[in-house]
DNA sequence: CATGAATGAGAGTTCATTCAT
DNA sequence: TATGAATGAACTCTCATTCAT
């Protein structure tokens, strides 16, 4: 069964019928307006480029989006969503704190390849509202104490070796939203292989060794 | 007491005199404008910003630039300044290929918390002219060219664990890169700090080890 | 009573409504601004000029054209047609040159008192880009050269006595073009007068006389 | 014996030695100035282009003038004076009218490849203040009324046939004109060439003819 | 005298946003 | 409902002109 009906294959069809679903109309909207910002960011990206790219006129906009910051915040709160899936499933996942990094990791990578997420690391917040901007950071905040609540889970429970987590965090976090600038959907990595790269790359330097490392190999080796 | 006319302290006062160094009037827009853009992003910094906050007119600045984005451009080209110089003395500096990742990580993550040095990595090619731009981005090709130059060399005498170079360098910048998007100067973290740890953080995943390495390396032989 | 609406009374007229026909706005803009050149040279005109006359805001023009070289570049060509079906009105028309040089002058003469003809020789192609400058000189060597074909066309046929025929199309040109310069709507002159005036007074230099030719090199002689 | 020893070759070694004659260097702005009024139009000419030309700066040009507006009036007044010259000359000089009006038609076509002559009637009077505009403009009408007096002393003298002197002074007027818009001085017709030519050209088309004016004369009493 | 530096006024252009239909 | 038209505010850049040295 697929996974779902609801999937608008191009946001340009969803305006090809009058009738239609008005919130595919935002989405589409929305889908659109991600990917120019990415393209060309939220300064240089005008309303026109947005109408244009789903032929319908400037206004129209207006009818589902009050401003242009409108959107952009959206676009903000949708790549947050998807993050924050990510958390609640590790969060719920049980495992050591190491296993809970690794798998941070691999999804929070694979966020990072898709439009909505990489909105999220790539735009600039200055581009906001003050009200947005702290609605954006206190998010932003949130995904680092968590990261950061892994590592110490598993400087706690043995699976990773003692160091300072906030510096861990960040460079952790650094390599992963670093990837929203530089992924490309065409280029020469898919986002599984960034996952899965990223995933075993930025683990290597927190496991704990001793047996740990032996361990890991006896792991694989099953 | 030396006269000291190399630092200037601030870029207000370059311009209170009418005759002074005219390459320091420049500089002085140059860091202003650095600054500006780093606090408001490019496409927000209107020329009127940099005049203002150096007590001039903004015509005045066309005497010591073309127009904006040459301004840009030499932010770009002195922050690439400051680079090419880490990689110079690296590339001088013997030692394994891990002791140059290390040198690497600990001034490269300096130069990113200065402000021309951010400005690299943290403003938007596409506010670039084509040709700037292909100018920044092949000098940025180079810089990464050169950091996995440096791992391989690391692999290729046993002091860095086999890995894959390419990934292992997008983490590594990526975590480097980062620091110039969540540095503040009056943090709680100071460049010196932020060097010193990222140095022993990031080459922590790197380092080759007795025998898990060994181990690794028969897992694969099978 | 035809309602006429090919007629546009007065430029201001047609941006009165807001919904009204767009080309008829569009030809007021270039009505009015064909007028401001004419007035004040493309230099000193300013958008604001235009927009003040029509009642309307700067940014409206650009509604109707890209960019003030646009408005001059719609204006030559505006200008040109007019030319052009002359030409092609008298290329037609069969007759001896001498009667289609005449012909030429008359109607000529008529579009150097209509404010597109005059745009065409009086306004400075130096304000044009090198790639519309291109298509205006090709336009006017077009025109010299079809006068110059009819002068010859009249020497063959015998009505145009013979004489170098670039010099008398420079003449004969040199002295229509310079109608645009002195003419004015409320002048002494009616357009009538001047095609009627200068088709007579422009050929009489031309035409082949019986003795008369010979009689003027005897005296030349004496 | 040479005409002179003021000639200066060039207008920028007029400033090339400090100790020069002021009178010689005010000289080298407005031939400078003129050619560049030519090349580029007086609004799109800067100052700088003048002083960058002569290789001085800026202000050592309101040394010698007010204002730009006032080199663009001493180009004209110089203009001015060449046609002067040539309208005096051939007063004093006695002979037909007709005779007059071939010997101005020379002078002046002569003095319409000169570049403070091509200034007088090529450049926009529009950029003239009002004052120095009335100056120009008397200037010209008593162009326009001598030209016009030697034609009627040519009609009664007998040696022009009758005609609309005022017609025919506009005709020959814009002709010669004219020649300033295309005369270029690496151009296939010298200055000597246009004028002689041009003087032939003009005149034919006013000369009295033995019957043919007795005839239309005739013609028109019926 | 002559200059480098600076200015004020104004130009064209863009764009988010809102009328009015 | 949805659109073409219009606006106001802002921005970059130019240039004649004038200080201050």
């Amino acid at each position: 069964m697929p996974k779902d009906a609801s999937v608008s294959p191009s946001p340009r069809k969803a305006f090809a019928d009058r009738r239609r679903d008005p919130a595919t109309k935002r989405e589409a909207v929305l889908k659109t307006a991600a990917q120019l910002f990415l393209e060309k960011s939220y300064g240089r990206m005008s309303m026109n480029d947005v109408a244009d790219r789903l032929n319908i006129t400037k206004p129209a906009l207006y009818h589902y989006f009050d401003n242009k910051e409108d959107i952009l915040l959206e676009c903000y709160r949708l790549g947050v969503g998807l993050i924050e899936e990510i958390l609640n499933g590790i969060a719920d996942h049980c495992g050591t704190g190491l296993q809970k990094v690794e798998a941070f990791v691999h999804s929070y990578a694979t966020v990072m390849t898709v439009n909505f997420g990489r909105c999220v690391m790539r735009l600039d917040e200055g581009d906001l509202t003050s009200d947005a901007r702290a609605e954006v950071r206190t998010y932003k905040r949130k995904i680092d104490r968590r990261l950061r609540s892994f590592i110490e889970e598993g400087i706690a429970d043995g699976s990773i070796a003692p160091c300072d987590s906030k510096i861990a965090a960040f460079s952790i976090a650094g390599a992963l939203n670093w990837i929203c600038m530089w992924y490309e959907p065409d280029g020469a990595l898919s986002p599984e292989e960034i996952a899965t790269q990223f995933a075993r790359t930025l683990t290597q330097g927190l496991v704990a060794r001793k047996r740990s490392s032996r361990l890991r190999v006896v792991f694989k080796e099953e």
